[in-house]
DNA sequence: CTGAAAGCGCTTACAG
DNA sequence: CTGAAAGCGCTTACAG
């Protein structure tokens, strides 16, 4: 099908050896300027690349970095982060592929393009991660939960973002909280969490239970939430996130309920769409380019031979205010 | 490194043949049910996992569509697009992996992992797209220009867009157009050809050109595009996409000119935010659904060695009406 | 019904 | 300074 190293050979009437010291750039070996010369113009003039594949089976390894994202729909937050990523690697000689979690079993994947590291921002199951290692593939993981940790992966706390969600709407003299998750299914894993924290949050400042409704990103079903929480008389909601609560918002609207005089709004993420929003949306950010930067960094580390992940970023949470809170 | 298959003939106490037929399920073969079980038991036993990368080098293909992004943040749109072409990919054992065009190059990329299909949502230099095809692999392609027709090619025509925003708002009896674009770089390639339909929708209803404005993603920016529009006696804005919209939405009512009485807005790919802005948001959708499937379509038929794209699909463009125009 | 052998295209000790 | 040879792990004619 291709030109292979054999043809280069032949055309410059070397050896398939030469040929490899040259176009590879071996060191310690001492060809001839003149062959030097004789092979890489014979490689140029036959069109010759070399086979990535059977490459790979020599080495052992490739030069692929594989991201498996989680299912569920990525947000701007994600594409940004892929990008940093792809940008940090590519400086050490590594190409970043994504998986978006659909289709055929990661498991199958990985074999597939034997990567050099696969950076999951999902959780893997522990047994996968041992056959990645095992098949000499280095893993960087984040975790969604942050129950249990373990130290060679590292996470946002999901939970911590609920906590600061009511934190600061306890700042703003709220009572009586709502949260607002998603009837998207997909989401679970990340809004489990989340809402646990929102329910410590409560638990810590003295507060009931908050008032949970799971919504469609519909204003009319986001008016239905609005009606739940106002006979419950709850005065704030915290959203799984942006996009739920640019929901709330229309939802309130929609229920001649006012932001925040009435009901006060808080989202995770900051997209650029809350800005936007009217009100403007108070909301959680995440700080994606620092993660990113800290995703890179231990990728690195660990094809450096480190044990360990690098000390982990300084603190990637805070609370944008806005005028919904 | 690794279990190879020379472990499970030995542990089981047959030739590599014989475990290559079995795991393989090869037809023809008449493998006696005892030894296939003892086979199967072995590699089982002793973990074994068949390397991706020496099948690849034998077969010289693999099981992998990459699908390669332009260079621009991606949205809501395309991931839809990426979920969808995953899942019927699947159904034909490929999996699919997405380049975001960040990064290394892509012709290190494509040698790299030896896709069988390369799905291009951007445009390919015609050199590469011979080398790709020169090294056995399928290229399907999507313009994001509809100039030249390649009959080789799918795509969506960008310039009509802009041509219907303009129809739908002229409908309305809208009269000076303005035209909300972006400050970022990377969409010059989208954003060219929806301009360049706007300016032809305006010409085509007898109306002058229309006044354009580049806007960050603030309200500050939006601000001040909207003030220009008013000076320039502007009653109806399109948009480059939604989030501009959303932005121009955002500006407008800083300013105290009131949609659609004063001045309609229409976006284009109806993102969820769009119906819950405020006013909900007029958009043109592009039935990603549709256009996923067909893509995959495309893919598989050219896997099955067809020549030609299949006919393609029905108009996949609408104008969704809502209450800002 | 099963095995020995060749070969996919590369890299790299090892000789010379 | 350069070449013959082995081997990465697999599949598949070809023998038996």
């Amino acid at each position: 099908m291709g030109v292979t190293s054999a043809d280069v050979a032949r055309a410059a009437g070397v050896s398939r050896t030469t040929v490899s010291y040259v176009l590879n750039g071996t060191p310690g070996t001492a060809i001839s300027e003149a062959t030097r010369q004789r092979v890489l113009d014979a490689a140029e003039r036959i069109g010759y690349a070399p086979s990535a594949t059977a490459r790979a089976l020599r080495r052992g390894t490739t030069d692929l970095v594989l991201v498996v994202l989680p299912h569920w729909p990525i947000g701007p937050v994600i594409d940004t982060l892929l990008d940093h990523l792809a940008d940090d690697l590519a400086a050490r000689g590594l190409s970043v592929l994504v998986h978006h979690g659909r289709g055929r079993p990661l498991s199958e994947l990985w074999r597939a393009v034997t990567p050099r590291t696969v950076v999951g921002l999902t959780a893997f199951a522990p047994e996968e991660v041992r056959a990645m290692r095992r098949a000499g593939i280095q893993v960087v993981g984040t975790r969604l939960d942050d129950e249990h940790h373990d130290p060679s992966v590292y996470a946002v706390s999901q939970r911590r973002i609920g906590r600061m969600q009511v934190a600061h709407l306890v700042e703003r003299g709220r009572t009586r909280i709502g949260w607002a998750g998603t009837t998207d299914e997909r989401l679970v894993d990340f809004a489990g969490p989340r809402l646990e924290g929102v329910r410590q949050g409560c638990a810590t400042a003295g507060l009931a239970e908050p008032v949970v409704a799971r919504l469609a990103l519909t204003a009319d079903s986001a008016a239905q939430a609005a009606r739940e929480w106002h006979e419950a008389g709850v005065d704030a909601v915290a959203a799984y996130n942006d996009e739920v609560a640019l929901a709330v918002l229309a939802g309130l609207r929609r229920e001649g309920l006012r932001v925040p005089e009435g009901v006060a709004v808080i989202g995770v993420d900051d997209i650029p769409a809350s800005a936007l929003a009217e009100p403007p949306l108070s909301t959680v950010s995440q700080s994606i380019e620092v993660q990113a930067a800290y995703l890179a960094q231990a990728t690195i580390a660990a094809l450096d031979g480190a044990t360990e992940l690098p000390p982990q970023p300084p603190d990637v949470l805070a609370v944008v205010v806005r005028e919904s809170t």
